[in-house]
DNA sequence: TTCTTTGTTCCGGA
DNA sequence: GTCCGGAACAAAGA
């Protein structure tokens, strides 16, 4: 669900509440996320200094003198901020209200500022791993990624490169991060909609003109999200538990058989598997 | 009970 | 060696 615009969302939450705070403990519920958790993970972040916080594709990335915590929200990691003595907001049914349960948080860092930040993620996939005495962009998960969206190197000539002697179709395609970094299958769904493309169609097939659309339409749909305040479905929330509201606004996304939504249209939408990731588009205007 | 769900990585087959 | 797609990871709601 966390795709770019909910860590962009994220991230400037974050740097509002927390940039510049100095962690002064870590405490560790539970370390297994994704990738297990250190024991050496605490010792490295405490007395460190948040010199800044950036956002590559769906990565978050804590800046700290000399090395950057790398986060990765995976299916259905939230950062809450709350204030340290709020021992017992979990119990306050603005929490229930938020679908948010005390024994998801895993990781907990107390703040300099008065406040805490806490990682809670119902599924654990998402990770945190520390990068001591390297370049950003050195990052092993950082430098296979494609362009983000809003890049220049994310052209039309860009695309035609890529694509040459591929064969997956243009779901898999945009879902595929090294060639461009930051969308998922929700957003894939409503960008290929306003595209007028039809999921399965072939890579190799684009004409100009749909990449031309696909760039324009990427970056419309990501920004607008951004704009709403992160959209996504329903267990999103951005730092401050509120929930993001541009699920309102799927064409497709989990909109099966209903009228596509384009007035001129008569078409009905349509559920599909995509490598076994459900695939939404008009029967009619998607053919 | 079974199916589905937002992302990434690993692995086997072509 | 490359490309592609399925499986696995975990939990909860329908």
């Amino acid at each position: 669900m966390p795709e770019l615009p909910e860590i962009e969302v994220v991230k400037r939450s974050l740097f509002e509440k927390i940039n510049k705070a100095k962690i002064v403990n870590v405490k560790i519920n539970n370390n297994n996320l994704r990738y297990k958790i250190a024991h050496s993970f605490p010792s490295k972040l405490i007395n460190k200094k948040i010199l800044k916080i950036s956002r590559r594709s769906k990565y978050l990335i804590f800046h700290f003198r000399n090395k950057f915590l790398l986060a990765h929200l995976g299916m259905s990691g939230k950062f809450l901020v709350i204030r340290n003595k709020d021992k017992k907001v979990f119990k306050t049914s603005f929490y229930y209200d938020l679908n948010i349960l005390e024994k998801h948080n895993h990781i907990y860092f107390i703040l300099n500022n008065g406040l805490t930040l806490i990682y809670n993620d119902i599924r654990r996939f998402g990770f945190f791993k520390i990068f001591e005495n390297i370049k950003l962009e050195n990052i092993p998960h950082l430098k296979k990624l494609g362009p983000e969206p809003f890049d220049k190197l994310f052209s039309i000539k860009y695309i035609q490169k890529f694509i040459k002697n591929k064969k997956k179709n243009i779901k898999n395609l945009l879902m595929d991060q090294t060639f461009v970094s930051g969308l998922g299958n929700i957003y894939v769904n409503e960008i290929l909609f306003l595209s007028k493309i039809n999921p399965l169609k072939p890579c190799d097939n684009l004409k100009k003109k749909n990449m031309k659309d696909l760039i324009f339409y990427i970056r419309k749909v990501l920004k607008n999200a951004i704009y709403k305040g992160g959209s996504s479905i329903k267990d999103f929330k951005n730092v401050s538990g509120k929930s993001g509201n541009f699920q309102q606004f799927f064409n497709v996304y989990g909109q099966e058989s209903k009228n596509c939504s384009r007035i001129s249209c008569k078409g009905k939408i349509k559920k599909i598997l995509i490598s076994n990731r459900s695939s939404f588009y008009c029967n009619i205007c998607q053919n």
